[in-house]
DNA sequence: TCCTTATAGTTCGATATCGAATTAAAATCA
DNA sequence: TGATTTTAATTCGATATCGAACTATAAGGA
């Protein structure tokens, strides 16, 4: 009585468990008060360069609905990690861009979590990274595809 | 400006959305009222044969904490897929199984899971599936050996 | 035995998340 | 132009999740 199902299931099984304990891992660290979704919104911000974003194209890159993306940006904003102005060019949209506060928090974020990385990058091999990386960005980009 | 950080943290980032678009999907066709919480608590029991365990186990088998259990066993008893009762040999514990509506239930859930895997079975090749497995297996067990 | 520590479960307050319904504005089309 | 449809954001109510604090019971040690 031990049957994990099909190895479809199976990968979804494991994918959610080591999810779980790097989301774990990674929140015990960050300060007081951030979360990795919002951290997750700084650093998209800072790393991609982007200036300004739409609430709906800030869902849309996270894979999230826009209720949550409110909720989310609200905290943010109250905290001061980010401005939210009216779109001049579309009255129903809006326009996010991260404060200084911001970036600086999302740096504190970044020295944060090198502890934990660390440990996961030493405890995982490289050769195994290398064969995992290219599978999962192309079972993320099918699994996209299928998501219509 | 499109550094995606060290390879450790594009793996858990691939994993995180990866995680995101099947539980998405998956949620989707449950049954109203069903969650996936709720889902992979039946079919743990069902699927291991277990009769009874307690919500201290039932944590430490799905990597979440007390205060986490307590909330969804008690909707689930709520809704008769769960009996809790006191343990006879420990006046500190409980023991939960599955109600024979619970085992209906999961029944259910797996008849409206297997459309969505199917899809995701059919988009992934057989040998991504077969390569990836023992990968992320191994991951998982070196990260769950970390957390000490 | 008595005190201390550890464990099981709960309660509380908070965040993230969703679906459904609502409002407002843009875009399409007849 | 005027009506319809689509899109952006929000509000609401619900579930899952956590950490911190609490109660009760069990286990260990002096």
């Amino acid at each position: 009585m031990s049957n994990k199902g099909p190895p479809v299931f199976q990968l979804f099984t494991e994918i959610a468990i080591i999810n779980q304990l790097a989301q774990a891992g990674f929140a015990s660290v960050l300060p007081k008060g951030m979360t990795i979704a919002q951290f997750t919104v700084l650093n998209h911000f800072v790393r991609l360069g982007h200036d300004q974003q739409s609430p709906a194209q800030l869902a849309s890159a996270f894979q999230i609905t826009r209720p949550t993306v409110t909720s989310t940006l609200a905290r943010m904003e109250k905290a001061g990690l980010v401005a939210i102005r009216p779109d001049p060019e579309d009255g129903r949209a809006k326009l996010v861009s991260v404060t200084a506060a911001g970036v600086k928090m999302r740096e504190l974020c970044l020295q944060r979590l090198a502890g934990p990385l660390a440990d996961a990058d030493a405890v995982l091999s490289r050769e195994t990274l290398a064969q995992l990386l290219p599978l999962l960005q192309d079972v993320r980009a099918k699994l996209d595809r299928l998501r219509d």
